[in-house]
DNA sequence: ATTAATGTTCAGAA
DNA sequence: TTTCTGAACATTAA
């Protein structure tokens, strides 16, 4: 679940390690299997003792730890990841600790209720090869309107399905595609290379201030209450949402249509049949 | 007790 | 090249 909102809310949250030396890693004894690391981390994980961490970044929906050497510890929360600074909340599954030599806090972790998500040690060559083999689209959080146009216009997918590839634009999962889309007022099914220049322009305002305001109150934290940000408090951005999760129930914005829920590339789509009609407008 | 749903990425096929 | 399908992951609600 942890989308761009999310994954940026625990990037926020961390920064704080950034100039801390990382003392030792540790891999905490999980119930079921250990989370899913690549096949060479108990080998590299010796070299991030000692190091310092230099930076503490987001690429589309994973968290990037640049440390001294060049090397990049490279999370992707999945589902159920979280970045803590505080202490985990149970001792089920996946807990990585990152001992700090310095700065406010002795402890970074990750954890991970479901354990779907995956860790990496990358050395700098094997992180430029990573980037140059799964090239991500330009963030969503900063695509230029031409840009949006330019990658996804040609295409004759459905918006909604184009807004969740990566490669086209990056940090949008399903959560905010459903929000963006009614924020726009645009179909999910409508094919990208049928919407109207006016359409495009309301997808791009839409896209930004949903994200900010997503962000502002440091994500959406589902009733099964996993995502919590790196002091473990819950986001705030669920009281907003106007279509996701929500069939049946009427539109918080026309009053007049009920959502519908809808499959699209084996994914659920919410949407408002009033607020958002197949067409040009 | 079984099944479907959940979000994301990836391998492989059309 | 582009687009689609299915698998994998763990857990829980139905």
């Amino acid at each position: 679940m942890p989308e761009l909102p999310e994954v940026e809310t625990m990037c926020r949250g961390i920064q704080c390690i950034a100039g801390s030396r990382i003392t030792r890693v540790v891999l905490l004894p999980c119930t079921r299997r250990p989370i899913r690391l690549a096949p060479h981390f108990p080998m590299l994980a010796r070299r991030v003792a000692g190091q310092r961490v230099v930076s503490v970044g987001r690429l589309g929906k994973r968290v990037v730890l640049e440390l001294e050497r060049g090397d990049r510890l490279m999370i992707e929360p999945r589902m159920t990841g979280l970045m803590l600074l505080a202490d985990p909340p149970s001792h089920e599954h996946l807990r990585l600790r990152l001992d700090l030599a310095s700065g406010r806090v002795p402890h970074v972790w990750y954890w991970d209720r479901r354990g779907l998500g995956v860790v990496q040690l990358l050395s700098a060559r094997a992180f430029q090869s990573w980037l140059d083999r799964q090239p991500l689209g330009p963030d969503a959080l900063t695509i230029s309107s031409a840009e949006l146009v330019q990658r996804l216009s040609p295409s004759r997918r459905p918006i909604k399905v184009a807004l969740l590839d990566q490669r086209a634009i990056a940090g949008i999962g399903n959560l905010y595609a459903a929000e963006i889309l009614h924020r726009a007022g645009v179909h999910p099914a409508q094919p990208c290379d049928q919407l109207a220049p006016r359409q495009w322009d309301a997808l791009h305002a839409a896209l930004r201030q949903v994200l900010r305001e997503a962000i502002r109150l440091e994500g959406s934290t589902l009733s099964d209450g996993t995502y919590r940000n790196a002091l473990s408090r819950s986001g705030r951005y669920q009281t907003r949402h106007r279509v996701y999760g929500r069939a049946g129930q009427r539109c918080p914005t026309c009053r007049k249509g009920e959502i519908v829920r809808m499959v699209q590339a084996q994914r659920s789509s919410f949407f408002c049949p009033v607020c958002q009609p197949l067409g040009r407008d």
